[in-house]
DNA sequence: AAACATGTTGTAATCGTTTACAGCGCGGTT
DNA sequence: AACCGCGCTGTAAACGATTACAACATGTTT
């Protein structure tokens, strides 16, 4: 395509007068040739200005420099934060990125996995749930925690994969422990799709809190898709019940803006008559009216911390890698409150 | 690193009891291989579980099958709307994403654009408005339109590549007209750092329609740099002068967002006392309190025309690639509406 | 029967690096 | 004088594919 053939590493060497081998250390081992002879070869790369073939070089060390990332939405404000947590730290490192961006669409996955054997990337960081076919015989293929693969977010302790997460179940616990201290006694809440463990993981943590005062709190669960649709649509669900919760739990913050949104529609005030509680902490909940009381998770760590738990793979020096749990936080901001008969309440109370 | 090394062509062709090239002919072009033949290639092929390595295949056809993409900032959701148009069409044509988060670093999209010259892209995709020095030689280096670069959404008539986009002028043209008719006349301009040309080509725009009134309407101006804080700035900057504006448009919906927060800080309401109008409609746009009116830009195919026009570059049968524009749409939702001292007047004229 | 077209396959050069190994010059030991 | 070690450099064999070209068998044309 390009008009002008790109220099060679021959060329350099002729312009130089030296072998290509010496061209080639002076580029990776700069320390084992002449001061000299190395500073003639600088300049001959700098007159053609070479650049080497990264295809010729991958060849042949068997390295490619990069490490695929497959995302299921990055249209979705949370993974486009932990993707630049991954961008970030793997150019940092020296690593470029190949995104696949896999609309949830296990096809799209799996094809994407086939890269890993083509040799088109060292490593892969899935952010889905499932882990792909391709990427499965690979991690069979070694010991545990030796294979190149790792998971954001999303931790399965079946998958036999390393993973960077928070503590999900406690996580959700302690937003219904939040609602419960508040005073609410019945309590919605918005999962995912079930198919995640981390919707699983987050159900399980909520449930076990409520459970804690079986007596005295009623559950209501609606499912949601992460999408502020699905929000509007759980949201409305909950509401239409004959005793409707006075505060909702969401599995994210996209659907909680949705249960606003709605709430607002029906004329319901926000906290007054629902406290919502979101998850993530996406950098519209604090613009949002009112600014949503969530649960942090701390996006671009999660991003950094993956592609290091790669990168100690591929180093080789790491006999077994481990997942990680990052911390997280519950952020109380006024999209929540005490529910309104308990309110009033306490007014009278005053 | 892997255990078990990949099984090569050679294997495949010793397998099957045919020669390399057989083995090669029956993956790119089956029609010239006896039936019998390929059949028992793709026996070999199944059983040894064979994947061409994309290094020495990108060696010696010099194409990489990939698209260098350099996003200014991933984790804006118009961007990251653009990269999933991008991803997806590029995809669809056997091409995969690299992906560059520059953060507006100059640095970095240098970086990137090297890339490039290693032929481990063969095109580039930016989505900022500096074009790299490495991308720049080579568009010299070719026939006008011939280079493998092409721009997204910043359109520079002086970059000579060409470029997706929307027409930004026009687009602010009418946001500004709509306000007028609305019956503002003092209005608000929450510009994006002055650097791009899509900055400049809103602003002229939006005072081009305010100068053909120019007796009759005020223009306040204040510099964003496009995130929800410097909306929040700006809206505090033109709200303080001792005239404020009854209306404000801003270059994109996440300053608009940060406008709305602040007049409600100040117990303003939108849109009785004062009109916000975005730019971009981002996805969270419509379920903003109030939702917001807004200039919509297709983004999803800003980001497939990009990847269209880069293909037609690359296959070479287009003798000068030239730039595309999408359209917009004026999206008028719950933010804008006659400013009070009208509203007050066309109330008591009724 | 010679010449030729067609369909199928193999041979081997090539893409641009990296790197094991060998070789060379030279000062220092024995 | 023979030997060794050290610092530096060159030779050449990979890495794993693609593809121009040749070769061969077979059938067709003249």
């Amino acid at each position: 395509m390009a008009a002008v053939p790109m220099a060679t590493i021959r060329d350099v060497a002729r312009q130089a007068g030296v072998s290509t081998a010496t061209v080639s250390r002076v580029l990776s081992r700069p320390d084992l040739v002449n001061p000299e002879t190395r500073a003639s070869v600088v300049a001959a790369i700098e007159t053609l200005g070479y650049t080497p073939n990264a295809a010729a070089k991958s060849l042949r060390t068997l390295r490619s420099g990069k490490v695929l990332v497959t995302v299921p939405d990055i249209a979705n404000p949370f993974f486009s934060l932990i993707l630049q947590g991954i961008e970030s730290a793997a150019q940092r490192a020296g690593y470029s990125v190949l995104l696949g961006d896999t609309q949830h669409d296990d096809k799209r996955e799996q094809q994407y996995a086939l890269m890993l054997q083509r040799r088109e990337a060292d490593g892969l960081i899935f952010l889905g749930h499932r882990l792909p076919k391709a990427a499965a015989a690979l991690v069979r293929s070694l010991p545990r925690g030796r294979a190149p693969v790792v998971n954001g977010c999303e931790f399965s302790p079946g998958l036999s994969v390393p993973s960077v997460h928070i503590d999900n179940a406690k996580a959700s616990f302690e937003a219904v422990d939040y609602l419960y201290q508040l005073g609410h006694r019945h309590i919605g809440v918005v999962t995912g799709p079930m198919a995640s463990p981390l919707s699983r993981d987050r159900l399980k943590g909520a449930m076990a809190r409520a459970n804690r005062d079986r007596t005295r709190v009623t559950v209501s669960v609606a499912g949601g898709d992460f999408s502020i649709e699905s929000g509007i649509a759980a949201g409305d669900q909950l509401m239409s019940g004959s005793t409707p919760p006075t505060s909702i739990f969401c599995f994210n913050d996209e659907m909680a803006i949705g249960v606003v949104h709605t709430a607002r529609q029906r004329g319901m005030r926000v906290p007054d008559d629902l406290s919502v509680v979101g998850f993530d902490d996406i950098r519209f909940a604090q613009y949002c009216d009112p600014p949503l009381t969530t649960i942090r998770q701390p996006m671009r760590e999660l991003g950094e911390a993956t592609v290091q738990l790669l990168l100690n793979i591929l180093s080789g020096n790491v006999k077994d890698a481990v997942s990680v749990t990052l911390p997280h936080a519950l952020i109380v901001r006024a999209s929540t409150g005490a529910p309104r008969s308990r309110a009033a309440m306490s007014l009278a109370r005053s």
